[in-house]
RNA sequence: GUGGGUGUAGCUCAGUUGGUGGUAGCACCUGGUUGUGGCCCAGGAGGUCGUGGGUUCAAGUCCCAUCACUCACCCCA
């Protein structure tokens, strides 16, 4: 084989799709419940828009995008920036001034693949914008820790605040300060850290570093009243919804534009892939892109790391499409008279097969089984002689006879009868 | 970008100290039933042994390079 897919790109082929299928369709079930309309948005724009809202120090920024240089043009390495482009571009906060969106995609990043990883992946998107509100903090994670629970994937949910601009600047000296105080305990890449984003050395998986940072100074006791109150608020409206959840005052987000309430929907079994979902609130965001001063709050769901899940479940059944009605033509004859009858049954909507091949009757009552079918039309040339075709019913091995009719509609309509029972 | 592991049929894998690629399993096709599925049985088809060099009388096997896959680091969904 010459030509083979790009490292890091993955084709998704019959047997694997339905799963994919499973999650998404599930996904639009559940959001819709919770009245979120849904938004498609292009895979390129311009590179600006993401070191804008992701942050130019970003590794994201830095060294992951798949960028056209000579044109500026980026494809998508997330879908939240994208999405408030457009919402701003189309003023939705003006038609409605809570806006519930949630969009389904490609994103790509180029980084090593690994388990769970690559470099065309797919999120399901979730974001709310207009509102400051607590509860819809509660209600989104609530709304991610039901599709999880629909989905039979089992995770934990694991939340912090990250403060706002008013009380996280006066936070990060006093981290830094304690950082400097231990420099020389710390990971290299934790020295680096603590010049670029210091909170990230907060959740180094170091074990040295972990043990370092044990003591250090929690952002949630260093939150400005409003924070403090907003936090403690969405906690309330966690456990009003009886929502798990355990507060995890390491857990930082490596995208810049985050604000008070972070989270992550946690899982032990994907290697080093924990997390299958994670957002937060991004209250300055809308306006740093050149919005109104919008707050809003969002989550992206890993769709490979969820189909990963799933897969690893012992039994995940899936129902594949099952095929109405198998017609096995014999011979030239029979097969020429088949062909349009078979078509009117399709446009009765029954899910019809056919085999144009010209194979052994045996053959094809294989193919019949193999595709699950309920039923088999025989038609052969003695059918056709006798004006009589045979229609078995593969679950109880009846046969009966089904006068055939120069009028096909008349006889898909009496075929239609019998397989509806 | 860095490090480890692995590349043999569509898939899962055997392959000894170098000596002709496997009666291997699943899947596929045909037959066992001149026209009736699942189970069973028989047969068949399917391979540049990732690629390119090198050592050797001889390389799937040893050496070098390269590519791919994979796991992990970094980072992230």
């Amino acid at each position: 084989m010459k030509i083979k897919a790009l490292n890091g790109f993955k084709d998704i082929v019959p047997g694997e799709v339905e799963l994919w299928q499973k999650v998404e369709n599930t996904a639009r079930d559940i959001f819709s419940r919770f009245n979120f309309s849904e938004i498609r948005m292009p895979i390129l724009e311009k590179t600006d828009l993401f070191a804008r809202s992701i942050g130019e120090a970003t590794d994201i920024v830095e060294k992951e995008m798949y960028t056209f240089v000579d044109k500026q043009i980026t494809m998508r390495p997330e879908a939240t920036a994208s999405l408030l482009r457009a919402y701003i571009q189309h003023g939705l906060h003006v038609q409605k001034p809570i806006q519930r969106l949630f969009t389904i995609g490609p994103m790509f990043r180029h980084e090593r693949p690994q388990k769970g990883r690559l470099r065309q992946f797919h999120q399901m998107d979730v974001e709310v914008l207009g509102t400051p509100n607590p509860r819809v903090d509660a209600e989104l994670m609530a709304m991610g820790a039901m599709l999880l629970e629909e989905l039979g994937i089992s995770v934990s949910l694991e939340m912090n605040s990250l403060g706002c601009p008013v009380c996280r600047p006066g936070f990060r000296e006093t981290l830094l300060a304690f950082i400097d105080e231990r420099r020389d305990e710390l990971c290299d890449d934790c020295k680096r850290r603590s010049k670029t984003n210091p909170l990230r050395v907060l959740d180094c998986k170091n074990p040295k570093c972990r043990e370092q940072v044990e003591e250090a100074p929690s952002i949630q006791e260093h939150l400005c009243d409003d924070c403090d109150e907003h936090f403690a608020s969405v906690q309330k409206g966690l456990q009003d919804l009886d929502v798990e959840y355990s507060l995890n005052k390491f857990m930082v987000r490596g995208l810049d534009y985050y604000t008070r309430t972070t989270f992550e929907f946690i899982t032990g079994d994907l290697g080093a892939q924990a997390a299958v979902g994670a957002g937060g609130r991004y209250d300055g965001l809308v306006e740093k892109l050149g919005g109104p001063k919008i707050p809003g709050i969002g989550f992206a769901l890993g769709m490979e790391r969820l189909v990963l899940l799933l897969q690893q479940q012992e039994e995940v059944k899936i129902d594949s499409g099952q095929v109405d009605i198998f017609v096995a033509g014999l011979g030239e004859k029979a097969s020429e008279f088949a062909f349009p009858l078979v078509h009117i049954l399709r446009q009765n909507g029954l899910l019809t097969v056919m085999d144009h091949e010209g194979r052994s009757l045996k053959s094809q009552m294989k193919q019949a089984n193999k595709v699950n079918s309920r039923f088999v039309l025989i038609i052969g040339e003695n059918e056709l002689e006798q004006g009589q075709a045979v229609l078995r019913n593969m679950a109880n091995q009846e046969q009966q006879e089904i006068t055939i009719q120069s009028n096909n509609n008349e006889m898909a309509s009496s075929l239609l009868q019998r397989c509806q029972q």
